[in-house]
DNA sequence: ACTGTTTACGGAGACCGTAAGTATC
DNA sequence: GATACTTACGGTCTCCGTAAACAGT
């Protein structure tokens, strides 16, 4: 089970296809067939369906492996590339929509340790940025997601990075002002199961975990799907009455749009910081600036 | 940075000799040299010191990720592996001393499920538990520790497996009869940090989670160290006066020894059930007898 | 001098590309 | 019949073993 076989395994997986995946990988179509048929010879399971391409149940569960063995395998060469470089004065910071704000602070910190810090902050989906952090493509990573308070959110659980907490917010519900539930001076998640939703998953707080939280399997439905994104946009959609989203309280102000604390669960909005295991000098700075005063 | 090269260079960081690995691996001394080699010359670093072979700093980070991105094959093959066999009515529980009693209830409800099925319990150090039920070496692992409240153990962060909060007790510090504390209603931790220790990290709680509970960097420094050994061992060691241990609030019964409940920091004597990613039939009977009545 | 690592060299095998074969839409 | 995967075959390159050189202890 070489490393390179999976690599293309979860190539041709996502492409969906072997030749589409050896055009992505600069082999021939006839290569990757070999590649796989090794692989599925090696493990004696057939790993794709062919015709469409899509992977068996074997497949997907070495799916699940191979895509952390990978992230991790690149992880490894970009610390010890950085390790091996001076250590430059680079600051790629990037956040999720939600966490983006606690950047300003803390930039400021790491640019006064560091005047001739070359400087970057970027707002990304919270999905990828624990794997870039990892890899080297960012040096600092801000996440958020809903979450018992204290508890860890664990958001890219395979990435070897260093999570530690930053803040810790009460969340609210998001609807328009002429909604019944608007006057309201508290609400129970449990009791929106019911209700439509706008799924905007990279800003607000994700459906699925609404659905974790509030204990229950189905409910929580989506009206309309918001990719991407900015606050301002969710908060019109919401006030537009597409549907309901749970924000950090005090986050979303809109003509319109009203605001009603949580009750229960007792579930808190967190941000957390994520590190790679050996941060430049300037990660140092902005992650001391930040854990300082957290929580 | 193919697999079998970090295999080859975590065995001859294990084994401290390219020789001594080679002859573990079934491989020359000449062929291991060149696999190191490679490496090598692939990341652009030296990995190891020669003459004593060591890790240099380069060499140590790698490890770091070697070692994890292995476990995560071996898993991976294991996992596919269980998935071709026929589900077999086998049951290989391993359990940390302290976890070791939750597993009488639960396999008897896995044999009541499964009248045939073919069980076995082992007793283990906690440390190659969850690595050990990845890989297909146990089916179910039970493991303990020290923790806040409802807050995970993650014992094996890197292990592939899944973790269930099994019960959570109260600690106490375990100490002769005659000991000047022994009297106390309740102690504080912080207020031992210079009292000599048992070192017993099989059985009681290691010192190095002592002082993370506590939030000190030293003290809690160690008297007697207690590899393996019993609750028992440790329980007549303790009341000999060779030095204190923390222990689940009413394990330890043992003529001269008396017990304190621990006050403070706010941490509590944690189980965690320990299951692969896809449990047999057995497995998930039992797993589903224990955390029924969890916490 | 001895133990242990590196380098040199040769053969077996792995791996990929070309090209022909085969199955599915 | 066209598209897409599989199989066959040959060249190249990798990788390991043998053997000799080399370096610490």
């Amino acid at each position: 089970m070489d490393s390179h076989l999976l690599r293309t395994f979860v190539a041709v997986v996502r492409a969906g296809s072997f030749s589409a995946a050896a055009r992505e990988l600069g082999y021939t179509q006839a290569a990757v067939s070999q590649q796989i048929a090794s692989l599925e010879s090696d493990l004696k399971v057939t790993l794709l369906h062919r015709r469409p391409v899509r992977p068996t149940e074997a497949g997907a569960r070495l799916l699940d492996h191979a895509e952390p063995i990978l992230l991790r395998l690149r992880a490894a060469r970009s610390e010890i590339d950085r390790l091996g470089g001076a250590p430059r004065l680079r600051l790629r910071v990037g956040a999720a929509p939600l966490a983006a704000a606690h950047a300003a602070g803390a930039l400021a910190a790491a640019r006064r340790a560091h005047p001739r810090l070359d400087a970057a902050v970027r707002v990304l989906p919270r999905a990828g940025i624990g794997a870039a952090v990892a890899t080297g493509g960012l040096d600092i990573g801000l996440v958020d997601g809903i979450a018992a308070p204290t508890d860890p959110l664990r958001p890219d659980a395979d990435a070897p990075v260093t999570a530690a907490a930053v803040a810790e917010r009460p969340l609210a519900v998001a609807l328009p002002a002429a909604h019944p539930l608007a006057s309201r001076p508290g609400l129970d998640l449990r009791d929106l199961v019911d209700a439509l939703w706008l799924d905007a998953p990279d800003v607000a707080a994700p459906l699925p975990d609404l659905r974790r939280a509030a204990g229950v399997r189905d409910g929580f439905r989506p009206s309309l799907a918001c990719a991407g994104g900015d606050l301002a946009l969710v908060a019109a959609l919401v006030a537009a009455g597409h549907g309901l989203a749970v924000l950090p309280a005090g986050a979303a102000g809109h003509p319109g749009l009203a605001e009603v604390p949580v009750r229960a669960p007792r579930v808190v909005h967190r941000t957390e910081l994520l590190c790679p295991r050996s941060p430049g000098p300037a990660g140092t700075a902005f992650s001391a600036a930040l854990t300082a005063d957290a929580i």
